[in-house]
DNA sequence: GCGAATCGTGTAATCGATTCCACGAGGATC
DNA sequence: GATCCTCGTGGAATCGATTACACGATTCGC
């Protein structure tokens, strides 16, 4: 592969003058620059990005760590934040830790030993020793989805404490009183925030959330599976299980179609983060959207203004609640009565 | 960041032989050894991948470029290659094309600047001039999935034909006599080989596959329900639809759906590719499924072999139809006759 | 017409590692 | 006791870029 030297030979200049006329130095003849471009479109020369790098101390890449790329609220947001990283000029690795602390431990050191510029993690745990020292060390970081209290570090996510409320409301309305919900690990700020904000809506009703209501899942389909098979062996199970991620939820319906049981009819299901697969699901799965989009390019903005000496800010979006069919007929909307007077955060689904 | 001088000064010792400690070269005192690792510990100092990168020429890192990380079958693909590579010693960048050339060769142009040890394709198209030069170029490449013909690389990919002629076996047994597909792009193997397949699996049973039955689609969402549209506008709409991937199949739901009909009563369909989510469709969908783990890590083992200097092979595996309720309600199996038994490449979903 | 400013260019140092080569100390061989 | 290995070590070249600095050639001002 033609290194620089090359072009420099094939070019008659100097190695100097190609770096020039590369990085768009204003200082090149231009006599010198066409010979230089000719000698490039000849061999078909690309600078060795390694070598930049090692120069200029800056790879003009990002670091993704997120916790399950199979999840996909977790792919759409990869996605999104690939492209809005790419219209900045930066590239990005995705490192994904499986919900496993080791791994995504695995992961942050491979990315921290490749040099990249910045970090943005959605972490899976309460904050290893490892980013803990990366944090000090001064690597640029952004956290996403979820973040590690006590931590210096920005934080862009969704705020679904209002959705989780309107979820609540729509529940109870349709009559449900038995809530429980599969829980995300406690160790995840999005795990303890759900169930708090669950918590928290019931209590305005006046309901509670007993421990045998409240299971704990670890944000995969089969924990989702296991903890509503166990609701479904209470001797009072609930009428409704609210699943704190979409994986879950997908673990739930496995466990109430094994048992030949009917959604919503014998156990009503929502779920946080909406997807596309949720209108097709039979029933249709009533979820908590969230800006998943905005998210992955807010926090790619906020990482890249830290890296280039822009001061980052935090950014908290709003969730909302997507009503279908698995909590229970929803009443048929009259028309006097439109979806967007109702309330401004429920948006009643088209399908 | 410390540097491999700031541990030789601590440790009192040269560059050179705390090079060696850390690439265990035999020849290092104990003495000098353990004082070497005692400043490695101190300083936590890491060695800078991309300095060892640009002096032994090899990055120890895999470019995949995929078509669309949002399709369930690449995000799974994605997840296997990266695991098997990780548990070979190398990372993998992941570039998302988005069935785009012009994407996949920004991807492909980048990926070779960081001067990847090779190279994993799902080809988007027939092949730009820079993959190809790449090829003649003698970069380790390997594709997956899709592939270019008349280029010389290693091919991982599953062989859908049996299972398409089981699929047609399928929907001919229920009943099903006008039957239409939603192809991928042209430009693609796996957007002909499915077609082709199909064609030849109808021509069995003496059915034609009209121009009019044969949709266009390009692999996403969007392109499966407008293609369905197309097929309920003809005077005479086709019985069963079958799409050539999971996200066409579900835009042809929902094309079903906002008109009003049913499946598989008004129209029954039939995926390419199968993902947890068909278990949970109204109706659950037939599908065709992939190997997709085996795909991934038999893909990674081939490119490493290429690239540590071994004799790479191409790899074909059998895809396998799974029968769901989306063409029409299957015969109920008869305990005397088991999914076994009947064929060895057709599984009875267990749901 | 002479000193100063400007412009284009090349030389060489540098980034942080790996690795070839040379060298000195010590042990084995005769 | 001289010679030859072996072993541990350091010096220095190298990978492919960027960039500070120096230098010669023009051009400008007065």
């Amino acid at each position: 592969m033609a290194s620089i030297k090359d072009v420099a030979a094939a070019a008659g200049v100097s190695v100097a003058t190609v770096s020039r006329v590369l990085n768009e130095h204003p200082s090149v003849s231009a006599d010198a620059r066409t010979r230089v471009l000719a000698a490039v479109a000849d061999l078909g020369y690309r600078p060795n990005a390694v070598a930049r790098s090692l120069r200029t101390d800056q790879t003009h890449t990002l670091g993704l760590v997120i916790s399950d790329v199979m999840n996909p609220y977790f792919t759409e947001l990869a996605r999104s934040v690939e492209e809005e990283a790419r219209a900045l000029g930066y590239s990005v690795i995705i490192g994904n830790a499986d919900e496993r602390p080791d791994l995504q431990d695995h992961h942050v050191r491979n990315l921290l030993d490749r040099r990249i510029d910045g970090l943005l993690v959605s972490p899976t745990d309460g904050g290893s020793p490892l980013m803990l020292d990366a944090v000090r060390a001064g690597t640029p970081m952004v956290f996403v989805d979820r973040w590690i209290p006590a931590v210096d570090v920005p934080v862009v996510r969704a705020d679904g404490r209002a959705a989780v409320r309107d979820l609540v409301a729509h529940l109870y309305g349709l009559g449900h009183r038995r809530l429980a919900i599969i829980a995300g690990p406690a160790a995840t700020t999005t795990g303890s925030e759900r169930v708090e904000a669950f918590r928290a809506a019931l209590a305005e009703y006046g309901l509670p959330l007993p421990d045998a209501y409240t299971g704990q899942g670890d944000f995969q389909a089969e924990s989702g599976r296991r903890v509503t098979e166990g609701f479904l062996d209470l001797p009072e199970p609930p009428e409704v299980v609210f699943a704190a991620d979409n994986l879950m939820a997908l673990g739930a319906l496995d466990a109430v179609r094994a048992r030949g049981l009917r959604v919503p009819d014998d156990l009503a299901l929502a779920a946080f983060d909406d997807i596309p697969w949720f209108v097709h699901t039979d029933p249709p799965v009533t979820a908590i959207a969230q800006p998943t989009g905005e998210l992955g390019r807010a926090a790619v903005r906020a990482l890249v203004d830290r890296i280039e000496g822009r001061t980052p800010t935090s950014v908290t979006l709003p969730a909302r609640l997507v009503v279908r069919r698995s909590c229970g007929e929803p009443p048929t909307p009259t028309p006097s009565l439109s979806p967007v007077q109702r309330s401004t955060s429920v948006q009643r689904s088209t399908s």
